[in-house]
DNA sequence: TCGGTCAAACCGACCAGTCGGTCGGAATTA
DNA sequence: TAATTCCGACCGACTGGTCGGTTTGACCGA
């Protein structure tokens, strides 16, 4: 049942990561799988259905990576923004493929972005909410966020080195001293 | 003669604006423009060209918005960073339907993100070239570019005055004070 | 001024392929 | 035996691209 359900998105997934979400078709799907269209239509009545499913199962993922995290950071100040630092710092390049494939899906239902939005609006909330200063917090959150961005999108990527020192950086900053590394403006 | 490229390509923009990228057809952009398909095509022999001839025009607006800001902050330290940031600082919600829609058009054709793709390279070389920290310009640089980022994936909407305050801020310290931020650190 | 010529510009019916979704029925399971 | 699961041929809508033909207008010789 959900079993099947799973393998179903195992398949959906793979094809947008190997193949860019333009070739996500139900054919492929089911080829894959090793099911017939029909058979994937009963367990997902159509694509939109299906795109929600795999939208949900990252969501779902990216929040328990998260919570992992954040249990770490825990009682510190700015916790919330140590822990998206971090996750950021560790995202694998493979997620951003399948992320990308999703959001072009998504692109073009644009009430499929709903929860991801939805999802991201609570995270930065929290981050600043948290923050003694939440313009610096806001500030240090985007530029954690602006390198998986770019990737994501394909457009540039940093090198290696360079995003190591980065986030290093930008852990340092939010975690030791929150609103006065510009005393001197 | 480039006059019609150009009023094709107003045509093909105001379609992805206002519909999206997946309503791009040749069809649809014939009919826009008042012209039969078979005219469209004479100008631009394929879809691929079409989409291309966008993103070229698009992208030499970016740059010469860039070159006149550019101008600006001239002789003083971290130019183009100053300058990419009053840019974003300055970016109309308009700007971001339309480049959404040509980035996921692009997206199934990954090689039509090669011109971006070198633009933005460049664009970051040079910010990190002028820096004395070229770490932290680098985290400037990214803070500025990710609510545009965001705005394009349609993802998360910075509130105006805060957008405000953080560009604000942004400026301050790119202008004011390239490496002592955290010296704290 | 006028008729003719030719290339560029433009037309639109048509084709071939793709894809989401349907449906009647077969197989499997409880 | 009844329900659930699955099959796969088929349909209809859409789209990118083709192609044979028509229109337009600049140029030319008489």
């Amino acid at each position: 049942m959900n079993d099947r359900r799973m393998e179903i998105l195992d398949a959906a997934e793979a094809l947008v990561r190997e193949r860019g979400a333009g070739h996500l078709t139900l054919d492929a799907v089911a080829a894959r799988v090793g099911y017939s269209k029909g058979g994937l239509i009963h367990r997902f009545p159509n694509k939109v259905a299906l795109i929600e499913a795999m939208i949900d199962r990252v969501i779902d993922e990216v929040d328990s990576e998260h919570r992992a995290l954040r249990a770490e950071t825990d009682g510190r100040a700015n916790a919330d923004l140590l822990a998206v630092i971090e996750r950021e710092r560790r995202m694998p390049e493979a997620d951003a493929d399948l992320r990308r494939g999703l959001l072009v899906a998504a692109a073009e239902q644009p009430d499929l972005l709903a929860r991801p939005r939805a999802y991201i609006a609570e995270r930065f909330r929290a981050v600043r909410e948290q923050a003694d200063d939440p313009v610096w917090a806001t500030l240090l959150l985007f530029a954690a966020e602006a390198p998986g961005l770019f990737e994501l999108m394909g457009l540039y990527e940093l090198p290696a080195d360079e995003r190591r020192a980065l986030f290093d950086r930008l852990a340092a900053l939010a975690a030791g001293n929150a609103d006065d590394e510009e005393a001197e403006a």
